[in-house]
DNA sequence: CTGACCACAAACATCTGCAC
DNA sequence: GTGCAGATGTTTGTGGTCAG
């Protein structure tokens, strides 16, 4: 074990209460408990290193765990009755960057999908997926991805009575540049292998990854055992064709916005989260980014 | 193991539109 | 013009990740 994470142990068993790294570093110099070979300028930052790892690694069997955004204890009090709830309920930390796609993600051969979607270049879920080519899929790393195949990507949109959730997006969430800081109201994660169980063979796991998507990006709390389809009614709901210059085949997820959630910016790394009433005429179409433009018109053909 | 890196939130600053 | 609110932009500090 780490001499760092051996400090952190000792320390926060000594408190007995969450304590930022910083605390526990200060703490440990004062009961010298800092082996000499332990050095550095920035210490307390490398104990959080060395937390922030170890909890990341080795998730419930880590012998840590935050209670607050920084804020670490031992996991061995969290069934201590005498302590304080605040200390014994753990949280998950946000993570920095969604997780990158390094397994294997959902293909199509171009040539299936023109011979089912045609000039239309649209299909409902259900025709789409009942017919041969549900059958027909393919994984493949996204950088290996041949020509003649297309990834498929899970939209999630927010559903709430006649409005959609939109939002802007920020300079980190999309490279692409008819992306950047675009108004949106797509939530988009590629389809992978992972997305894919036994439950969901269906639709491939598509609707699992959209849902997954707009958790994460919402920050909804979602517990380890719940399962994300019962906190959100999700459909698969359209098949589009991107023939354009991010040639992808659009799975759209609408997903019905639950009556306890009231998104905030507050919690959200999401710039000017509204909901967008899909009964209006929007202005400034060719603000939106191309796929939202692109299901704008989907979306609002229902109303 | 250290510490650089960078995504993010919070704090703060500036701009814009509107009422008076 | 001033005052205000909300949107947008900039700076700064912190937390989590990763190269070396």
């Amino acid at each position: 074990m780490s001499s760092y994470l051996d400090i952190a142990q000792a320390i926060l068993d000594l408190e007995k209460k969450p304590m930022s790294a910083r605390q526990i570093m200060r703490r440990a110099f004062e009961f010298r408990l800092v082996p000499s070979g332990l050095y550095g300028r920035t210490q307390h930052k490398t104990l959080q290193a060395r937390l922030s790892e170890d909890i990341l690694l080795r998730k419930d069997r880590s012998d840590f765990f935050r209670t607050k955004p920084g804020q670490f204890f031992l996991r061995k009090y969290i069934t201590d009755a005498t302590l304080p709830v605040s200390y014994r309920t753990p949280i998950a930390a946000r993570r920095r960057v969604r997780e990158l796609v390094n397994g294997r993600v959902l293909t199509f051969r171009r040539s299936d999908v023109d011979e089912l979607l045609g000039q239309s270049d649209t299909s409902t879920a259900k025709e789409f997926l009942g017919s041969s080519i549900g059958q027909k899929f393919l994984y493949r790393h996204f950088s290996t991805i041949p020509e003649d195949e297309v990834a498929v990507w899970s939209l999630a949109v927010m559903m709430r009575d006649q409005s959609v959730l939109g939002y802007r997006i920020g300079r980190y969430r999309d490279g692409r540049d008819d992306f950047q800081l675009k108004r949106t109201f797509v939530f988009s994660s590629a389809v992978t292998e992972e997305d894919l169980n036994l439950f969901n063979f269906n639709d491939l796991g598509i609707v699992d990854s959209a849902v997954t998507a707009i958790a994460t990006d919402l920050d909804i709390p979602v517990g380890q055992d719940d399962n994300l389809n019962n906190v959100f009614e999700a459909q698969l709901d359209t098949v589009l064709y991107d023939h354009g210059r991010h040639s992808a085949l659009i799975m759209l997820v609408k997903i019905d916005c639950p009556e306890w959630f009231e998104p905030t910016s507050r919690r959200l790394s999401l710039n000017n989260l509204h909901w967008i009433d899909l009964s209006q005429k929007i202005n400034n179409v060719a603000d939106f980014d191309p796929w939202s433009q692109r299901i704008l018109h989907t979306l609002q053909s229902t109303y």
